[in-house]
DNA sequence: TGTCCACTGGAAGGGAGGGCTT
DNA sequence: AAGCCCTCCCTTCCAGTGGACA
């Protein structure tokens, strides 16, 4: 009897390299993306010769290369200073997990001074340990990623730029990445000039370039020919449809390959794809649900049950329409399921809030009462079918 | 036209818990 | 270690809204 990993690992894999198609894979050619390339090497060249680059926001939705062109270019700048002795450092920060000054502080310095702790130590000491840094005619790149997280940024930004001012050598230049587009408006007028004295757009990828990066990830990821042209087509397609976005892309393929492999399938098709493309929304979907408050799940709850009953068949306007539900309704069914748990019960203004959050996550659709409802209330309607909802909420209320 | 109805969503504030600061 | 402050989650209060009905 072989082994149980041996005979695991005997199987025929339409996966070559599983890795180059992860979402942490960053590939080592960046089609479509030159020109970006080109811009930052431009802006960041003046920190070779010892001079302050420009700082740099980079904007654009998920998944269109900001942080892979950026990892790039860095990369390269870092082995070519070495290369000339130039004093050049860049540091990477994700904004996500250091969303605050004194978070972002503390990463900034940990690479400069790689022995040393400085969690404790008040902002102004860490600070000007980072300016000790720069007067040894040191450039520093600062990547802020995900900058739209960080609480108090524009305090950030003013100190940092203020530092600059202070130190006679060396200096320190931001490349702040984010997605939101809106975020920009939002900040101090100084700090908006000073973050933004170059900005550059990441467009969204079209079907034509997402097919290709998708073609040049098969070619590395998948055993020749196990991929049909026709999926890889509509894999584009429908990323290109949804968002643009490369990584939605990627994962579509990838879960496809996974399905054809599970099904000893020996070739991903349209098919696959569909699936996948179902599976993922599958994923979003328990993702949510499974992150909501408790309270929430119920409000959520309620809305599934009552749409699936005969109280979610309405009336307007003289159509019947299914699964349409009053606000009122919901929070006494919503009172009824939490008393029968034993749950605490929030007030009506907070539930909503919680309608309010709901919407925005897409798992329902609301809208205004009009003629024929009295008094004036949100027309509630779920976002995907109730058992579906229902099947999960289960799983996750039974806890 | 006025009053009622069934809500909506802003504002202010409480309190628990966690993290920065001293 | 202790204090302080901030954030998050939530409540209370309330003015406002659009339709029904008399």
């Amino acid at each position: 009897m072989p082994n149980l990993f041996e005979k695991e690992l005997q199987k025929k894999s339409i996966f070559k390299d599983r890795d180059a198609i992860s979402q942490h894979y960053s590939p080592k050619e960046l089609p479509f993306r030159e020109k970006q390339i080109g811009e930052i090497t431009k802006i960041l060249s003046p920190s070779i010769k010892g001079k302050k680059p420009d700082n740099l926001f980079l904007y654009g939705k998920v998944g269109t290369g900001k942080t892979t062109v950026t990892g790039h270019v860095i990369k390269e700048l870092e082995e070519f200073a070495e290369k000339n002795h130039a004093k050049v450092s860049c540091n990477y920060v994700n904004c996500r997990n250091h969303n605050s000054k004194y978070k972002v502080l503390i990463k900034a310095t940990k690479k400069f001074f790689p022995e040393e702790n400085f969690i404790g130590y008040s902002a102004g000491f860490i600070q000007e340990k980072i300016m000790e840094f720069c007067r040894k005619e040191n450039q520093i790149i600062l990547v802020l990623d995900e900058i739209d997280k960080v609480k108090d940024l524009d305090e950030l930004i003013y100190s940092l730029s203020r530092s600059n001012d202070e130190i006679e050598k060396g200096s320190i230049s931001i490349i702040g990445i984010s997605n939101n587009l809106m975020f920009k408006e939002k900040l101090d007028p100084r700090t908006k000039s000073s973050l933004c004295e170059k900005e550059m757009v990441f467009p969204p990828y079209n079907a034509e370039e997402l097919r290709a990066i998708l073609k040049a990830r098969v070619e590395l990821a998948f055993v020749p020919d196990s991929v049909s042209d026709s999926a890889v087509n509509l894999a584009s397609a429908i990323a290109a449809q949804e968002s643009g976005d490369a990584r939605t892309a990627v994962m579509l393929l990838m879960r496809a390959g996974e399905i054809a492999e599970n099904s000893n399938s020996k070739k991903v098709t349209d098919v696959e794809v569909q699936k996948a493309k179902k599976k993922v929304e599958e994923d979003i979907i328990f993702n949510m649900i499974s992150t909501l408050p408790e309270q929430q799940q119920l409000v959520l709850k309620a809305i599934a049950v009552l749409s699936m009953s005969t109280k979610g068949i309405k009336k307007i306007t003289g159509q019947e329409e299914q699964g349409v539900l009053y606000s009122g309704e919901i929070y006494e069914k919503y009172k009824q399921l939490a008393l029968s748990l034993k749950e605490s019960i929030v007030s009506s203004r907070w539930y909503r809030q919680y309608i309010n959050e709901l919407e925005m996550y897409g798992l329902i659709l609301t809208s205004a009462s009009g003629p024929g409802i009295k008094g004036q209330t949100k027309l509630i309607k779920l976002g995907f079918s109730p058992e579906k909802i229902n099947s999960i909420l289960d799983g996750q209320l039974g806890k």
